[in-house]
RNA sequence: GCCGACAUGGCGGAAUGGCAGACGCAGCGGACUCAAAAUCCGCCGCCCAUAAAGCGUGUGGGUUCGAGUCCCACUGUCGGUACCA
């Protein structure tokens, strides 16, 4: 008999709604345990999602279990270009598409039986919510973090509009198929770099997977060097470098510059000029990420040369799109026998190569950059001094010169804040006549974003707001003269990168957040989400909290005390997008095989942190494993435990507990299956399985598969909550077996098995491998003995 | 390019340096059934008539009594690369 899925759980889920089973009390400690929140798009929820909040929905049921009151909230990141872009294909106000997809996304999510608290729900487009978005701004333009500055972006010259990275495919316009190019726009920036040393030295502390700290440590990317001056030959001016490596300055034999470098204009001689602003206009046309992966390195020569300070010898300087305007000082000394990138280019060009760093200070014939250690030769009176030292002399030779100076230096770099577009939080700033960029009232927050007849680009570079004068025109709180508004919006990253903070107080009219409520549940003990957040998203919300703590906001440094990871859900091993025909939507599999089914399916496709290719097919394995389960407990006759059952449900319990700690929730499906297997044999073996073993499988289940576990608990005879229980502890030494299988091999090779009484003494057992194996050991002396406890012995012979 | 990860049967995957392929999907054979579904039993890496033997965890080296696991060098795939979030 099939167990009826849809009966079972259409009650639980009515009876959770009555009466949560989550509920607070004295002795209860709080756990907050959060998913990142989704972008509501008009594609529903797909199998991927349903991973992640699958995950968390285990992970926080399992707290439930371990006597824990637990906020699990859930909400919406609604504001942002897709959601824009979506609107003006749908011909609809994207606050509206925007509230569709949003119900349909509550629809499939209440599938999950999460245990979501909906009185918590935040959508940061609800003016109640982006209110403190923007406050958090205007706290961080008073405080200075907030500051304007022409930047590039890019522009399609046919649409005449700016566009994101994402809109750009393969150097042209996504939406005309133009030639994308650069525009200089004034943007507003966060001084995210005054964090930059904070953020790095924070991150030892975390409890996240070792991989993103690694990776968010290599995004500020913390490096020790000098900046160097370079005298412009024959005309009054200056190139200052930033390099890593003083130490081979003597090699410097010429520069380059990024093509963006605002000293580019002054440099150039009169004969190059055409070629140099025809580079410039080639390069701006590249993406970063192109610029960085052309295989052959490209360049002109400025017509001017740059004096070495330590020589004096005449170096050519270049222009080159492998150099990065926004790193460092968009400059660079090239020393090609020590640098892979230098060497390649020196090499295309016909520029000198002088080795300065030499094996043992035997100078070779290079064919690649040199770039180990050595001994300094070329380099006048630091020839034969390590490396390694000379980069402190030179370091030290240069500052009394007052050539140059150490520097720290970070890849990390301002955060362009603001975007020419409709949906998003206004900047809470206007511009006035005399008094200049002056912040809003607090008491006038929120800046609502105006309704607005078309909320496209404007093809002007500026934000659809700046076309509503009544919006726009307003007067200044300072002088009360007129002013403008500020028409440019916040990126999507503005609202999820402090929304965790406000699911704790969603309601609070007067502050953010209130004291009483941020001691009680924050900082977040339990953050799951997708793997490609490892960086932006995450340090973003650390900066915030850091800014946070700063003016008093917060009493903790870090928002994320641990972290975790899931993978993605692929099919045909590409990530699951509509554009790509690809998604698997869970509706229809939740009606064919239950929620349960699905829950159990998600975490059993592989090992959550990694992706993993989605199979419809698989479903059948756990939904055959649900229904055994069913008949396992439906069917028992309960007889007295054994100690045979006893050992099973202690190594049940170690079994499960240890991979749930580990998050290896793949392996606990397994497991699951494994010991059911063994139970059912089991029973009918012995005619029965003792009811605590069969209550502790149901407790066990009950995190990944709620309704089902709830329905046999009560079948069991029992009135209480199955998530009223604390989750069973184990006994190692009840898990021991009186014989154990001992593999013996000969040279670490497998030569059979033997079977011995647990008690057995080393040297019992070792004699008894020998036995076992003395045909393979026939006319061979035996070097070693190897003894592996409880596991093996091996003979290495000869 | 840079940063991070991954690579094991037909497929998803398992394996604190110690029996490679647990568990499941698909497939094959059988039981039950008038039949089907459900369920149960068996087989299921390659080579091979079968067995033994041999081979086998992307490639090439190394460390070790013993390597899927550790180290070095490659190749391929995926994520991020700052305006998708």
């Amino acid at each position: 008999m099939e167990y009826n899925f849809n009966a079972i759980e259409k009650k639980w889920r009515q009876k959770w709604k009555d009466e949560p089973i989550n509920q607070p009390s004295e002795d209860k400690q709080n756990y907050y345990c959060l998913d990142m929140f989704p972008y509501p798009s008009g594609n529903g929820l797909h199998v991927g999602h349903w991973r992640g909040y699958v995950l968390s929905d285990v992970w926080s049921r399992y707290q439930i279990l371990h006597g824990k009151y637990v906020l699990h909230p859930m909400g919406w990141d609604a504001f942002g270009l897709p959601a824009e872009n979506y609107a003006i294909a749908q011909k609809m106000h994207p606050a509206i598409a925007t509230a569709e997809n949003v119900e349909n996304f509550k629809r499939q999510l209440e599938e999950i039986s999460a245990i979501y608290d909906w009185e918590k729900e935040i959508n940061t487009t609800d003016p109640d919510f982006y209110k403190w978005t923007q406050w958090i701004f205007l706290k961080m333009f008073e405080a200075g973090l907030a500051y304007e500055k022409e930047m590039p972006i890019n522009w399609c010259p046919s649409c005449k509009t700016g566009l994101a990275n994402e809109e750009v495919k393969e150097a042209c316009c996504d939406r005309c198929g133009s030639v994308v190019t650069k525009k200089n726009l004034r943007q507003w920036m966060l001084k995210i770099t005054e964090y930059a040393s904070r953020l790095l030295d924070d991150l030892e502390d975390l409890d996240w997977p070792e991989k993103v700290k690694k990776m968010q440590a290599d995004w500020i990317g913390k490096s020790y060097g000098a900046e160097i001056d370079f005298k412009v030959d024959g005309i009054d001016k200056e190139v200052k470098v930033f390099t890593t490596r003083p130490d081979t300055l003597y090699g410097a034999t010429f520069m380059v510059l990024a093509p963006e470098n605002a000293l580019v204009d002054e440099l150039v001689s009169p004969e190059c000029k055409e070629a140099v602003e025809k580079y410039v206009f080639q390069s701006s046309t590249k993406s970063s990420v192109d610029r960085m992966t052309d295989k052959e390195k490209t360049g002109v020569f400025l017509g001017r040369y740059a004096i070495n300070p330590l020589n004096g010898n005449k170096v050519p300087i270049w222009i080159a799109d492998y150099v990065l305007n926004d790193y460092g000082t968009g400059a660079i000394m090239c020393v090609p026998a020590h640098d892979a990138r230098d060497f390649e280019f020196a090499t295309k060009f016909n520029l000198p190569i002088v080795q300065v760093i030499a094996k043992d200070g035997a100078v070779q014939d290079l064919t690649e950059a040199y770039t180990e250690d050595g001994l300094m030769v070329n380099s006048e009176q630091f020839n034969g001094v390590k490396a390694a030292e000379a980069k402190t002399l030179i370091l030290d030779y240069l500052e009394q010169k007052n050539i140059g100076k150490k520097t720290t230096n970070y890849t990390l770099r301002d955060w362009v804040f603001s975007r020419q577009r409709y949906w998003g939080e206004p900047i809470p700033v206007v511009h006035c006549e005399c008094c200049g960029i002056v912040g809003v009232k607090e008491s006038d927050l929120p800046i609502t974003l105006p309704d607005v007849k078309s909320y496209e680009p404007t093809g002007t570079g500026e934000s659809p707001l700046a076309d509503i004068s009544d919006w726009v025109n307003t007067t200044c709180p300072k002088c009360a003269g007129p002013a403008k508004r500020e028409t440019n919006t916040m990126p999507q990253w503005a609202g999820s990168s402090w929304y965790y903070l406000r699911y704790v107080d969603p309601k609070n009219k007067e502050e953010l957040v209130s004291k009483n409520k941020m001691q009680e549940w924050l900082p977040v003990d339990m953050y799951v989400g997708g793997i490609e957040h490892a960086v932006l998203h995450l340090l973003y919300a650390r900066f915030y909290n850091k800014f946070l703590y700063d003016i008093g906001v917060v009493d903790f440094k870090e928002p994320f005390t641990r972290l975790f990871n899931q993978g993605m859900v692929t099919k045909n091993n590409i990530k699951m997008s509509k554009s790509k025909g690809n998604v698997v939507s869970p509706d229809g599999l939740v009606e064919k095989y239950g929620c349960d089914s699905l829950r159990m399916y998600e975490l059993f496709i592989g090992p959550p942190e990694f992706d993993s290719e989605w199979d419809d097919n698989g479903i059948d394995g756990v939904h055959r494993f649900l229904n055994k389960v069913w008949r396992l407990v439906t069917t028992n006759k309960p007889i007295d435990a054994t100690k045979d059952l006893e050992r099973v449900r202690h190594k049940l319990i170690y079994d499960i507990t240890v991979r749930m700690e580990n998050f290896s929730l793949n392996t606990v499906v397994s497991g699951f299956m494994e010991y059911t297997n063994k139970l059912v044999d089991m029973q009918k073996r012995l005619g029965g399985i003792d009811k605590e073993t069969i209550d502790t499988l149901i407790i066990l289940l009950s995190p990944m598969v709620p309704h089902i576990s709830s329905e046999l608990w009560e079948k069991l005879g029992n009135t209480d909550s199955i998530f009223d229980r604390v989750w069973p502890e184990y006994d190692k030494e009840k898990m021991q077996d009186d014989e154990i299988e001992i593999v013996v091999q000969i040279s670490g090779k497998m030569a059979g098995k033997i079977k011995v009484d647990a008690t057995t003494e080393q040297d019992v057992i070792i004699q008894k491998a020998k036995e076992a194996a003395s045909n393979k050991l026939k006319n061979k002396q035996i070097v070693k003995e190897i003894y592996v406890k409880n596991k093996l012995v091996n003979i290495v012979a000869k």
